[in-house]
DNA sequence: GTATATTTTTAGATTATTCTAAAAATTGTA
DNA sequence: TACAATTTTTAGAATAATCTAAAAATATAC
């Protein structure tokens, strides 16, 4: 039963928080890792636990970590709707580069109007996926898949386009537009140097350059 | 000399009421009418005057009424920018109607990215008015004058054009939805009753009604 | 399986914003 | 000018979100 409906920026963040913390493996989350993930010292974040599961946002015992009940899970989804459209807008509109729009709407999100979000949606054409290629959940939370191939795993001689990043850092992003590597951009694997297992790539069937490892393992690709 | 340079939202809402309350005449405004024009108890009015007058925004004497600085008259300025530009956005872009946009714009109005705002009145075409007709500051806080006229001071037999609202309130433009009374309709005025002094009216040439003098002090209108 | 290390919670404080009640200052009135 | 009414400020307290330090629980290591 949802007690209180209206959650302060503050509380919406913990769910964030805690919903991206047990994305990958559905295990429950532990107090240290959201209070590093948050950068609030883990007292902090225990008199939080205490106040989301009194609202019973999420299941809480003592010592034992926490997850989303499903009302939680469902104002987590409804949050990350909501930064997701406003970043295409910031890009798609106002031509913002994707290593510019996380922070705004970082804000933007927390701001409540369920008309606001839906209109946004229609007048954005229902996009399915935001600047960095992540899925945009639609009205009742239900995500696009995307593909989760890196450019690390394709065999060299192999070409793929990106999809997507994982790493959403502004060091990062702006790497890659360096590199002129952007959503869209044909990537093949040339070789994989055995050493340090980085990777030569041709991008755009143009430049060749050399990339780490890491950066590889954070680029999604579909095949060609 | 501003020492802190980020106001939260508490303080920024201070600063703007306090604007509005000396838009008119520019004399010191007291706690009472700030108290209660934003319902908050005249004690915790006067702690933020002190707080406000620490940071420079306000000129503050105790039991005289406080005077925005300039830098507080700049902050309320950039304010009312953005609510403003948010308002067309919201209209403009999204549909809305001009009775729906104000609660929005107000938590929109305190993202704090001067870029976001500069680009999304770029993206608008700079627009010189907001859906109420009120004008928008430019970059450096320059106002298009706006005619006062209202429509309670034309003679019989002449027509205007509205211009403006001075009420905002949803009742109100709800009312003037019902009436199909929107910026740029035109407004004849018929007939004005000696009893009350309300007014006779014929909009776009078609229907007439009588308005009360109040509505009528409500109305912006130009000349045709 | 005890001792040590790590994690989590509790206790006690702090800052920002708000409140009510009471005191002080100012304003209005006769 | 004196008294009353009004306005404003001060005092003391509450709530939300945070902190540090210390205690308690759990996990790891030998
Ligand atoms: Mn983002
Ligand atoms: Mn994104
Ligand atoms: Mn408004
Ligand atoms: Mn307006």
């Amino acid at each position: 039963m949802k007690s209180d409906t209206s959650l302060s920026k503050t509380e919406e963040n913990y769910i964030k928080a805690i919903f991206k913390l047990s994305e990958k493996d559905d295990q429950p989350v532990n107090t240290n890792a959201i209070s590093k993930s948050m950068s609030i010292a883990p007292a902090s974040v225990t008199d939080m636990l205490k106040k989301l599961a009194e609202k019973e946002l999420i299941h809480y015992e003592k010592y034992k970590g926490v997850r989303l009940s499903l009302e939680g899970k469902s104002v987590a989804t409804q949050l990350i709707r909501k930064h997701r459209l406003w970043e295409v807008f910031l890009v798609n509109k106002l031509q913002f580069g994707w290593d510019q729009v996380h922070d705004i709407a970082e804000e933007l999100e927390h701001i409540k109007s369920e008309s606001l979000v839906n209109r946004l949606d229609t007048f954005l054409g229902n996009p399915k996926f935001d600047p960095h290629g992540d899925p945009i959940p639609n009205r009742e939370g239900k995500f696009t898949l995307r593909n989760q191939t890196t450019l690390s795993t394709l065999v060299p001689g192999q070409t793929g386009i990106l999809v997507g990043v994982r790493e959403h850092s502004t060091p990062f992003l702006g790497y890659l537009n360096d590199l002129k590597i952007a959503l869209g951009t044909e990537l093949k694997l040339v070789e994989r140097i055995e050493f340090d297992n980085s990777l030569k790539i041709e991008i755009s069937q143009q430049q060749q350059t050399i990339i780490t490892e890491k950066v590889g393992q954070n680029l999604f690709v579909k095949f060609k």
